[in-house]
DNA sequence: GTATTCACGACCAATTCAGTCGACATTGTA
DNA sequence: TACAATGTCGACTGAATTGGTCGTGAATAC
C-alpha cells in the first residue's frame, strides 16, 4: 500500500515550485538538492508533471521550472493521481467491473475508504501544502526556504 | 497503492473459512476452486495466516482448514496486516522517523487518511464480511455457498 | 499400508522500481 | 557566432517484489 517515491519525490518537488511561485524559474538540480531526490530521476517526474500540465518548463541559461497554473488550483489529488495512476486499493473499484463483488467480498469496506481518501486528497491544494511548510519553518529548526 | 492480491486472496480465503465456521474443517481445494485462486498460491497464504494465528490446520483425509478464533475477534485490519505488513500509505507513518517532516512535507495530510483507514477496517469482523456476503447472496444470482 | 490431506522450501518468469547515462535541443550572453 | 547553461528524451540496468509452480515429505483416517 505504500506510495511510491514516484509520488513522494513528485509532490515534494512541486511543493518546492509552490514555494517559489512568482520568482522565475527554479531549476532541476536546485530542487534535487533541496528535497533530496536523485537529480536524473527528478528529470522524468518533471516530465511526467510537464505532460500532465502542472508543469512549464524553460530551457537555456536561466532556465528552470514554473508551475503551470497557481498553486491554489493543484489539488493532491490530481497531482498524485498524474504520478502514480490510480490510488485505487482494489482493481474492481475502479473498473467496476460487473460481478467482482460476489467474488472479492470486500470491496464495500474499501470503497467508503478510497472515496474518503480522495476527498481528503481533493481538499488540500499544493498552495495548503506549501502555506504548512512555512508555517513548520518557523518553529522547527530545518529550513529549507533558500 | 494497491492491496496485493496477497491480501486480496488471503482475506477471500477467511471470508471462506468465516461462512462454513461450524461445519468442520474446509479443505485447500474447495477454497481455491470457489473463490477463484491458484491452489498452490493459496497454500502459502493459508501457513500465513496459520503462523499469524488466524487459521488452524488439520492433516489427514477429511482434513482441512478452520478459524483459530471466532470470526467476531477477528478484524480486517488485523488480517491484512498479518498478509501484507504495514498498510502505511508512506514510510514515515510507521517508523516516525525525526526531521522525516521537513523534507517530505505531506505526512500531515497522510496520517489522517491512513488513522482513518485502520479505523474503518478495525470495526469490520470477519463475521461481518461473511455476514454481509449472505445478505448479497439472497438478492443476486451468483451462489458461492455449496 | 495406502490414500488423502496439509507443510515447507526451492525455484522461476515477469514486472516494477528506482534509478543512470548519453546524445540532443534550446537559448541567453560574450 | 561560439559557447555555456539548461532542459528533453530514450535506452539501459540492477534489485526487489509479485505471483506464482513443483516436488518432497509428514500426519492421519481408514
Amino acid at each position: 500500500m505504500l506510495l511510491s517515491t514516484k509520488g513522494d519525490y513528485g509532490v515534494r518537488a512541486m511543493i518546492d515550485l509552490a514555494k517559489h511561485e512568482g520568482e522565475g524559474p527554479v531549476q532541476r538540480a536546485e530542487i534535487a538538492k533541496r528535497r533530496q531526490i536523485p537529480e536524473s530521476y527528478l528529470d522524468h517526474l518533471l516530465a511526467q508533471l510537464r505532460r500532465a500540465g502542472f508543469v512549464r518548463s524553460v530551457r537555456g541559461p536561466g532556465g528552470g521550472h514554473l508551475l503551470a497554473k497557481p498553486a491554489e488550483e493543484i489539488c493532491l489529488l490530481h497531482l498524485l493521481e498524474a504520478l502514480e495512476g490510480s490510488l485505487a486499493p482494489l482493481q474492481c473499484l475502479d473498473n467496476h467491473e460487473p460481478g467482482a463483488e460476489a467474488i472479492c467480498g470486500q470491496e464495500w469496506v474499501w470503497q467508503e475508504i478510497y472515496d474518503d481518501m480522495r476527498r481528503k486528497l481533493a481538499a488540500v491544494s499544493l498552495a495548503a501544502l506549501a502555506e504548512h511548510e512555512r508555517e513548520h519553518e518557523r518553529t522547527a529548526v530545518v529550513n529549507y526556504s533558500i
